[in-house]
RNA sequence: GGAGGCUUAGCUCAGCUGGUUAGAGCGCAUGCUUCACACGCAUGAGGCCACUGGUUCGAGUCCAGUAGUCUCCACCA
């Protein structure tokens, strides 16, 4: 049944019904099955807390295009989504509601509260995200959706927990970690920024125990000198030999330290000498276990001074640095200020800078791990597109240190391990025990942090497929088949997925990873709340079409490439939306089929679309399998627009009525229903809605996500048809320029006369020149037999003469120009080819099919050129 | 300090494993109420493909270097 449709496309009106219409046929749904083959895409879950940004849309339209083209081609296509606890995001975001509402902390409510709480939050906004991805048509398969604080997520926690603590793989200990006072948690080396920040460099004189002189060494952190347990030297520095061994005095604390020697200084930087405050800084950590230096913390959790501070207790850390300096100044310990600008790591949450200190933590040892993930890689099991993507994988997962996944929250997966009261043993396991498993102590306290949110995004390529259970799922759909994601995220989850899929499956999680860019603003810019410059896409979506913002975001993009995100590409893409929509109504106007089915008979001009349509499948088909996205759309936009709008239904419209008729609609609704397929992981809905009102093809379902990707079929390849067809296209378009330069309106048609060697071209294209190049009367004559050149105006091309008769546009000089400067060009062109030709090297070493190619220009061209002669002798005459 | 990207029409960008007369969208100019579409049609202007070398019969495409620009990683007090 066919129905009329509106005159302007109206998304607004169709998306929402359509996306309904696919989730009721159950559309979306996956399931092993065994007579297909699996393609699986597990969804990169984002945050519950989140909103959907341009970035995500990107990366959803990416994944459903790969998913819907498998689809279509008969594979068992999963789309897994589901969404992520997003631990310090979402408990900060529940924390201030709480403050905001009711004047509470967490600390207030107590654990278990607290966690309702979220929970509750949980429930009630977790699904917003979701909402927005249906809005653009994403085909997940939402049944199966997953939370990676879920049940089964969580039994994949803890398994993936017991299991490497028992083979050692994950160990506490106390190590320099990040910390973030603000959070009030630890963070992992990967969720620290570092931004340069103007400081200071101040230099300080530590005087010498023996009472001998000093030593200046310069810090930009002095509130952490309260922690100082020594100072190092370069042992190669001759001007500080003679000290190795000595001691000297910490000033404020009066406290007697040692100087050590240790490469770690750095000869000829600053003084030479380093105040080495083992608590606080990696570096000096390192220097500390080599010397044996004591570690005494200053700073507490908060950022604030604690009792080892002395007479700063209590104060905050940059309070506390303005006073120390403001000491030293004032006890004559400063020897002078620099203004220096260094790179201060801050929290990727919150901004606030990250204070390094010591700290008892849960690790992930990661040198094991790390070599798998690497081999995977390396040897090609997974391959990074675009290729240099693994680089950068590789030199992070080469020099990766161990991961630290303890987190000072409350809102994630708590760690499974228990610590006794009695004998210190920690009693990790996969159910909660209720005593010490050394000692049989009932006093047994669980440790208060949970983990890191990636820990658990780790696991999903098999978490979410049902692990640590064997399930039907989890054999058919993994390894997944691809992951998309956004090369920001290389760090936190992509190579934390590779080596957990490794360890825990014994099984690399995915055969490819398709890295994309970030969408910018249209200055470039990265969009971000703070800068207010973000695009909503729901809005985009709202105004211009899911279908067109998806287009928008695919066409003229490759990989792993940062995008600018234009609001007037938009509007390019809604017109090319508006466009097939306007094609189809033409070609649904006056209908009279109700089943598409190609003619016996095809005309010329079917024999060239078909010809070419067969030319984009395969095409398409293979910028698809290579992940050329937005190449394959850029050649199903021209095709449609370019080819079938412009040409294709042009040519076609002089048989619409009368007895070619049926034919035609029957071409016209073929090459049609195939584009649509092509295009439809594209644009799912508008063609989905296209589809539905046009007749099908024999045992063609009702759904256009269902069908058939279109094949190369050798029975419609037409190459003589397209290049007679091409010839006539050719004197059209000559035809047309003449006239425009010459000012001639469309409305005067004038009779034309076209001599060509091959009249029966010419002759079956008679009615195109009419339609198309303003031609009244069209009369085709052999080569030689031209009409007299006074008061005609020709137009030349390499397979034939036109003669218009123009006379008063006539301007014999003008001509003879023209044609001479058209020849110079053809000239030039021939001469660049010939030469060529006529080098052996060419010849011999090219391939064959370009050789030939090269001389069937030369051939064209040098028709052209005798055309031109004899039009000029004619002229000349 | 290490790694990588980018530099192609006024603007934003495509251009796959080297072979076209280098493309698109937007913008610009001219003409068009052509019975699908002015969210349109036709025609046109506009490019030493950053620079210098090399490989090759052939380079926007591969290699090396230079310049500009951006990003990531590491990080010296």
């Amino acid at each position: 049944m066919r129905k009329e449709l509106p005159k302007t496309y109206e998304p607004q009106e169709v998306e929402g019904k359509i996306y309904q219409s696919w989730l009721d046929a159950g559309c979306f749904r996956a399931a092993p099955n065994p007579d297909k083959k699996p393609f699986s895409i597990v969804m990169p879950p984002p945050n519950v807390t989140g909103q959907l940004h341009m970035g995500h849309a990107m990366d959803c339209t990416l994944q459903d295009i790969l998913i819907r083209y498998k689809r279509m081609q008969g594979y068992e296509a999963l789309w897994m989504p589901g969404t992520d606890h997003a631990g310090i995001a979402t408990q900060i975001k529940v924390e201030e509601e709480l403050r905001k509402n009711e004047g509470l902390t967490r600390y207030d409510l107590g654990r278990e509260k607290f966690l309702e709480r979220v929970w509750d939050w949980k429930n009630k906004y977790g699904h917003r995200i979701v909402e927005q991805q249906r809005k653009l048509g994403s085909s997940c398969d939402w049944d199966r959706a997953r939370f990676t604080m879920d049940e089964g997520c969580s039994k994949a926690v803890r398994e993936t927990f017991c299991e490497l603590y028992d083979k050692g793989l994950i160990y506490k200990g106390s190590r320099i970690i990040n910390w973030c006072p603000h959070c009030v948690t630890a963070l992992s080396d990967a969720e620290v920024e570092y931004a340069d920040k103007p400081g200071h460099l101040w230099y300080i004189r530590y005087p010498l125990a023996d009472g001998s002189g000093d030593l200046v060494v310069a810090t930009t952190r002095p509130e952490t000198m309260m922690g100082d347990t020594g100072v190092a030297v370069n042992p190669e520095d001759e001007r500080f030999k003679h000290l190795v061994g000595k001691t000297c005095i910490l000033p404020i604390m009066n406290r007697e330290i040692p100087i050590v020697a240790d490469e770690y200084v750095e000869l000829g930087f600053g003084t030479g000498a380093v105040k080495m405050t083992p608590a606080h800084d990696p570096n000096d950590f390192e220097v500390g276990l080599r010397h044996s230096l004591e570690t005494i913390r200053v700073i507490d959790d908060n950022g604030v001074i604690n009792a080892n501070g002395g007479p700063y207790n209590g104060m905050d850390r940059y309070e506390c640095r303005r006073a120390v300096v403001r000491d030293l100044e004032e006890q004559g310990y400063l020897v002078k200020t620099e203004d220096y600008s260094h790179n201060v790591g801050t929290c990727y949450r919150c901004k606030n800078d990250v204070e390094p200190l010591i700290s008892a933590q849960w690790f992930v040892k990661m040198e094991p791990l790390a070599k798998e993930a690497l081999r995977v890689v390396n040897e090609g099991e997974v391959q990074f597109i675009p290729e240099r993507f693994s680089k950068t994988y590789t030199n992070w997962m080469e020099n990766v240190h161990d991961w630290c996944i303890s987190r000072q929250l409350w809102w994630g997966h708590q760690i499974p391990a228990w610590t006794c009261a009695e004998c210190g043993h920690i009693t990790v396991d996969r159910a909660d025990p209720t005593q010490c498993a050394k000692c049989g102590s009932a006093r047994i306290e669980r440790d208060p942090d949970v983990l890191d949110t990636w820990f658990s995004s780790a696991l999903w390529p098999f978490s979410t497929l049902g692990w640590p259970d064997k399930t039907p799922e989890l054999d058919y759909f993994y390894p997944t088949s691809v992951l998309v994601t956004g090369y920001d995220i290389i760090f936190f989850w992509v190579s934390r997925m590779i080596f957990s899929g490794c360890e825990q499956m014994k099984k690399f999680p995915f055969e490819k990873v398709l890295i994309h860019g970030l969408v910018r603003d249209d200055k470039g810019r990265k969009m971000s709340k703070s800068l207010g410059n973000g695009i909503d896409p729901l809005e985009i979506a709202d105004k211009y079409g899911a279908d067109a913002l998806r287009f928008n975001l695919i066409t003229g993009n490759s990989p792993g490439n940062d995008m600018r995100f234009y609001v007037e590409k938009c509007e390019a893409m809604r017109n090319f939306a508006n466009k097939i929509w306007n094609a189809s109504r033409f070609v649904m106007m006056n209908l009279t089929i109700d089943r598409v089915k190609l003619p016996e008979r095809l005309e010329l001009e079917d024999k060239w679309v078909l010809s070419k349509l067969n030319t984009l499948v395969k095409e398409v088909t293979e910028n698809l399998d290579a992940y050329e996205l937005g190449v394959a759309s850029a050649k199903v936009y021209d095709f449609i627009w370019d080819t079938y709008c412009d040409w294709y239904i042009e040519l076609t419209k002089g048989r619409m009525q009368g007895e070619g008729a049926e034919n035609a609609q029957n071409v016209l609704c073929y090459v049609l229903v195939q584009l649509l397929k092509l295009l439809h992981p594209f644009m799912p809905f508008i063609t989905e809605e296209i589809f539905q009102a046009l007749p099908h093809g024999e045992g063609e379902s009702g759904f256009i996500m269902r069908a058939d990707w279109p094949v190369y079929n050798q029975a419609l390849s037409f190459p003589q048809e397209e290049a007679a067809m091409e010839e006539i296209m050719e004197a059209i378009r000559a035809i047309r320029t003449r006239r425009a330069e010459m000012n001639v309106p469309p409305s005067r048609k004038v009779q034309l006369t076209i001599a060509a060697a091959r009249r029966e071209v010419f002759a079956a294209g008679a009615p195109f020149f009419q339609r198309l190049a303003s031609a009244a009367e069209v009369h085709v004559a052999e080569a030689g037999q031209v009409p007299a050149a006074q008061g005609m105006v020709e137009v030349v091309t390499h397979a034939a003469r036109v003669f218009m008769p123009l006379a008063e546009l006539v301007d014999v000089q003008q001509e003879l120009e023209r044609i001479a400067k058209e020849r110079a060009k053809a000239e030039g062109h021939l001469k660049g080819i010939e030469a060529k030709l006529g080098n052996e090297a060419f010849t011999s070493k090219a391939p064959a099919h370009i050789v030939q190619n090269q001389r069937e220009q030369a051939e064209k061209l040098r028709a052209l050129i005798a055309q031109l002669d004899q039009s000029a002798a004619a002229m000349g005459q």
